[in-house]
DNA sequence: CGTGAAAGTAAGGTCAG
DNA sequence: CTGACCTTACTTTCACG
């Protein structure tokens, strides 16, 4: 699965706007608009990009309040018991298994503080936790691009 | 900038699958095609929908270690000159300030390891930043991102 | 908000380098 | 094997009821 310059400069534009035309974005990395789809369906087929989507901005939806919980949890906990428990928040926007001194960082849009503090508290409740740490995001300065997982973990 | 039920039924199609077309969508929330578009239109006016985008495996694009540093500035810094900064490096996918001890948190995507030091210390070297912290990630547990909107705190 | 017609865009096949 | 051209079909878009 290699990528060349020309197709991190297709990606990249993508990123900054799925909808322009295939023309428009061939123009821009010096393709033909037939090329430049080619080259997306083969990405898309590699797994390169995995989906289209829209950024939303959470404040209009409702989703107020943003901030990031690292979990500190009992030793023999796995990665998967994490994610297993933190799918069935719908709060939870990203989760990850870090290095450090807490085990995971989890990241969580809310409605507002209330929301917040009572999703923060069940997280806390769960089994496996020991305890929890959080910040809360004051303003967001930059949101690049969104990735995916299309794997579980062992 | 309200929003009912239907266009939150809009917008989470859109962002499983925002290349799906406002007929099929219709179908879905039960309106015609051009009654969706109306709504979309409407919604990206408001500010509720701030662009389209792809969902790439970063791995795949060679983007294969991820981590976040917590930045600890000066200060008299305003987010604004971090922001600034930050937007300058390709490998900050994502960017906040954050209560608690440090003033921001930053998340990267770097090729490997070395990518990732260099990175840092070119962060770290930023004529505000007095000292940072970092963690890497282990293994990403979810991503479920209807990614978001930056923009620009006062 | 739904229906129709016009324009633009995408998708597939075919050919050339 | 990769890129360009052409044709067909679809989606988007606007005017109107």
């Amino acid at each position: 699965m290699r990528l060349n310059e020309l197709d991190e400069r297709i990606v990249q534009a993508l990123a900054e706007d799925a909808r322009r035309s295939y023309a428009d974005i061939g123009a821009q990395v010096g393709l033909s608009a037939p090329a430049v789809k080619r080259r997306v369906d083969r990405l898309r087929a590699e797994g390169a990009i995995t989906g289209f989507t829209v950024r939303v901005d959470p404040a209009a939806l409702g989703w107020e309040t943003e901030g990031y919980v690292e979990m500190f949890c009992r030793h023999n906990t796995s990665p998967r018991d994490i994610r297993h428990a933190l799918s069935r928040y719908p709060e939870v926007a990203s989760a990850s298994t870090v290095t450090g001194d807490a085990d995971a960082l989890v990241q969580i849009f809310a409605s507002d503080m209330r929301h917040f503090e009572r999703v923060l508290e069940r997280i806390a409740g769960e089994p496996f936790v020991e305890r929890t740490k959080s910040v809360l995001v004051l303003s967001p300065l930059l949101r690049r691009y969104t990735a995916t997982t299309p794997d579980t973990p062992a």
